[in-house]
DNA sequence: ATAACGGTTGAACGGTTGCTCAACTGTTAT
DNA sequence: ATAACAGTTGAGCAACCGTTCAACCGTTAT
């Protein structure tokens, strides 16, 4: 989603020309912080972290969830689609209801790791 | 930053009441939700990340930085503010530049925990 | 003194995003 | 058949966010 510049746009001299060039051979590709950046965008809302919360408490029906956390159905159903696309929650149909989990147990490592450093 | 609503809007009715109370009690406060989102939202921009990534491989400074990434000084900028005001980086001037680093190993132990994630 | 440079800042813009609303699908109950 | 309900979807809007631009501050060199 984002651009890729060819032409130099940088309006400074390199400073530290050594180190920059070893830190650029080192660098990971430019795709690999995209796909970060869009798995941690997952957890930078706070409606989506409660949900992921709440599914890491429990598997739960949207209804619930919309309870829970005192919005309409629309919104949560509207951030299940986000995380379902992120591959962070799998679903589960019976009937009329829908049951929604976390899809692997990384998530929750994901958690801990953050809720860690907000307590330092 | 956000809004609390009091009074119910949820557009349904519960369907697990019983189950939706236990979570419910279990649930950290609603301000640690926040603080987790906004710890991660310094994560869910590419530009961050790879400034993030940079720090990690090694101490370096404004322009520095700007060149590695094909960016002005005043993106950059404006960028580390935001790490800085989320006491993610560091910095140590001396003289005319600027020298920024990690604050602490807490943001290492994301990114791995990230990059294990997509590498699933 | 003054020019040059590293870095910061605030306003402005364009794009993104989260929620609402209303309409809709599919399943169950009557 | 039809009503009721769980859930989804798309358009639209308001708030937010990342970059640019131009002006600025502090330090160093001339």
């Amino acid at each position: 989603m984002p651009v890729k510049k060819s032409a130099p746009i940088c309006d400074c001299d390199v400073i530290h020309s050594k180190l920059v060039e070893r830190v650029r051979k080192a660098m990971p590709r430019e795709e690999d912080f995209y796909d970060l950046a869009d798995l941690y965008k997952m957890f930078s809302d706070s409606t989506r972290v409660r949900i992921l919360w709440a599914l890491s408490a429990a598997q739960m029906c949207v209804c619930d969830i919309a309870v829970l956390l005192n919005m309409t159905k629309s919104a949560i159903s509207h951030q299940l689609r986000a995380l379902r696309l992120a591959n962070l929650v799998k679903y589960d149909k019976k009937g009329k209801t829908v049951y929604y989990s976390l899809a692997d147990s990384h998530v929750k490592d994901i958690f801990e790791k953050g809720f860690e450093h907000i307590r330092e």
